[in-house]
RNA sequence: GCCGAUGUAGCUCAGUUGGUCAGAGCAGCUGAUUUGUAAUCUGCAGGUCGGGGGUUCGAAUCCCUUCAUCGGCUCCA
């Protein structure tokens, strides 16, 4: 017999050998109908597993990362049944689950493409496949055994996989027809994959090598019932609502123009007022917190980004020097502030009692992005970076990183940016040759970074390898509509422009010191960080960001003089009103300025002209009763200051 | 940049196999209406069907090319 610990502590004996299927069975049948994988001893694999010792046990359902994961890897490989037996001879790479649903990356050979209007075609097969219900059935071969039976079936894609497995390790699983090189978990059968949608195709590049051959990537998603599914599909019709390209055109934010050229906003008025409403709040938050505003041009002489490096990394695939007609002198399009931030610190000699200088711009910084790579404000060529720079003594750096990252929370709860994940990314260990800096200094960098994070109880994931390559950062992301994830803020350490510029400030040893130097952004760009703003709040800006806070609507044309005065004593009291004084019915003014996202809609008709009130709407809530016109001014100014303070 | 898809009025979309197929709703402008909390009624105007080239007696529809957009890949100082 066999003890088994379940999550909750308690224990039962069992058979030698029995599996977490069984012992799911033996709990209650219902249960093993639910359960998609089990962790034994820490580690996830197939329910039909044997389990042979003592052991601690937990079932995974549809609930769990780990069900789901087992769920849509397992569908992957039906995908994978169908896609074989209609076009023979396909060849597979890769086909893992992700965070919603799966892939399967495939070269279907001989000139054949794989389109979108393919899917349904390979969803049925799937979906004749599922009801078959057969089993998955794993195998572990040897590599000379795995070798040869891929390399029979010609699949070298797999072929190479295998050539840098471990022999003893490897394992396979079938189900029906397809044998697929797999490390599982997997379902005991189709059985439970009941709704089943292909959701696109893409090129993929193999092993996300731009130089190898471009593989179809079929995306797709599945579920143990119907009712989810259709869950899901509404979700994404929502997503789509939200998404900041459709609401900034309805709301007229901001623009594109081919002739102006792709990847480069144009902020329209509204949007214009939404960043400039970011901005200043920003500004007097950061003057509180001890930063020093300051403005530099938007080109820098070609030497300025080879003395920092940047050239010699990003000159060639960057947007290319502009030249001076007459001296042939080459400036670049400024691609980050840093290096300007680094001659302003240079200008003045400093002393340690001054660190840390906290150096703060709303610089405009211009990037060459592929033209695939743009996307709505998230991605594009020009961009206004919320930057600053931090210099300071070594000893002062982690305080530092402790500052920036409580600013970084603020705001971000200001906004009710709850949904965040906090990445530290540090060296690759394999490879760290293509990093700028000494040993040491890197060492003391990523020590700061993770300690700092730590004793802000901020919570973090730590990346190795995902540095920039003059210095480990942290990275703030957030996730779109449709949950696609966008970095914000960034703090990052860099020990390499002070010494590139030779920075320096006196010590109270009256000698020399070389500064250490923190770049962070807080909303990484104010184009990012709208775009995921509108998409948080689906176009409903919080009043104090919101372009126009209220429209004034007279009940008919009799009253107009009357919200002409309302609309003058609210603008001169810098509250940014509006009138709409259509010869339209109320209820179809109310209409129109609702879906416009006016923060208050002020109806005014008879009633209210007499005694000097306003009929006060919010919108999305409806009716809030009347006010005079003075309260409705410190009632609305009252709900910014609210909405200011945490 | 690469793979795939899409591109019809300011917006959202109809336009069957190439032959009155250039349409609708909303927005806009007219005129009427003077309205009490999410759509009042008339009328009008709007598009070389993304651009260019080709096939055809005839192209929004088929082919080529180009631009832009969308979904990914790659990249992201």
């Amino acid at each position: 017999m066999i003890k088994i610990t379940f999550p909750d502590g308690t224990s039962q004996e069992y058979k030698n050998g029995i599996s977490s299927l069984e012992i799911a069975e033996q709990i209650s049948p219902r249960l093993a109908k639910a359960v998609y994988a089990a962790t034994v001893n820490g580690e996830v694999c197939d329910l039909s597993r044997p389990i042979n010792s003592d052991a601690t046990l937990k079932l995974h359902k549809w609930e769990d990362d780990e069900g789901k994961h087992a769920f849509w890897h397992s569908s992957a490989h039906l995908m994978a049944e169908a896609l074989e037996s209609l076009y023979p001879g396909i060849k597979f790479g890769i086909g893992p689950a992700i965070e919603n649903g799966f892939y399967y990356d495939v070269d279907p050979g001989n000139g054949t493409t794989i389109t979108e209007a393919d899917l349904p075609v390979i969803e049925k097969k799937m979906k004749e496949f599922a009801a078959m219900n057969l089993p998955y059935k794993r195998r572990e071969i040897s590599k000379k055994d795995a070798i040869d039976l891929f390399t029979g079936k010609g699949d070298e894609y797999k072929t190479e996989l295998i050539g840098e497995l471990e022999d003893g390790t490897i394992s396979i699983y079938s189900n029906g027809d397809f044998v697929d090189l797999c490390r599982g978990p997997h379902l005991p059968s189709t059985e439970p994959i009941k709704a089943i949608r292909l959701t696109g195709v893409a090129g993929a590049y193999w092993r996300g090598d731009e130089k190898r051959k471009m593989l179809t990537r079929i995306y797709g998603i599945t579920f143990p019932e119907q009712k989810l599914l259709n869950e899901y599909l509404v979700f994404l019709e929502e997503a789509k609502k939200r998404d900041h390209r459709r609401i900034g055109k309805e709301l007229e934010l901001f623009t594109f123009s081919p002739r102006v050229g792709m990847g480069l906003p144009l902020w329209m008025p509204k949007g214009s007022d939404v960043r400039q409403n970011l901005i200043s709040y920003l500004t007097s938050l950061l003057k509180k917190r001890g930063y020093k505003i300051v403005t530099t041009p938007h080109i820098g002489n070609v030497n300025l980004y080879k003395l920092s490096g940047h050239f010699e990394k990003y000159g060639t695939s960057s947007f290319q020097p502009i030249s001076t007609p007459e001296e042939g002198e080459q400036f670049m399009l400024k691609p980050m502030n840093c290096p300007h931030h680094c001659e302003i610190y240079n200008a003045t000699p400093h002393s340690y009692k001054e660190l840390p200088l906290r150096m703060a711009e709303f610089g405009t910084v211009y990037r060459y992005e592929q033209s695939g790579e743009l996307h709505g404000l998230t991605r594009v060529r020009s961009f206004t970076q919320d930057d600053a720079h931090h210099f300071c003594r070594h000893d002062q750096l982690r305080e530092e990183f402790k500052n920036i990252i409580d600013l970084i929370l603020y705001i971000f709860k200001i906004l009710n940016f709850n949904d965040f994940t906090a990445q530290i990314s540090l060296r690759d260990p394999d490879d760290k040759e293509k990093y700028i800096g000494s040993e040491e200094n890197w060492q003391k960098a990523e020590r700061d970074i993770i300690e700092a994070a730590a004793e802000m109880n901020l919570k973090t994931v730590v990346v190795p390898g995902e540095a920039a390559f003059y210095g480990p950062k942290l990275d703030f992301m957030v996730k779109d509509a449709i949950g696609r994830k966008w970095q914000l803020g960034t703090i990052q350490v860099d020990y390499n422009l002070p010494e590139r510029f030779d920075l320096t400030y006196n010590g109270s040893d009256n000698q020399k010191h070389r500064p250490v130097m923190i770049h962070r952004t807080i909303f990484g760009s104010l184009e990012r960080f709208v775009a995921v703003l509108i998409e948080n709040t689906a176009g409903k800006f919080p009043l104090w960001l919101a372009p126009e806070k209220a429209v004034v609507l007279p009940i008919s044309d009799k009253f107009n003089d009357y919200a002409a005065n309302v609309l003058h004593i609210l603008n001169n009291s810098d509250i940014c009103t509006l009138i709409d004084d259509r010869s339209e019915k109320i209820g179809k003014k109310i209409r129109d300025n609702e879906l416009k996202r006016i923060p208050y809609l002020l109806v005014i008709g008879e009633k209210e002209a007499e005694v000097g009130t306003v009929s006060v709407r919010r919108q999305g809530e409806g009716d809030k009763g009347t006010m005079k016109i003075e309260e409705f001014i410190s009632f609305i100014r009252s709900e910014i200051k609210k909405e200011l303070e945490i």
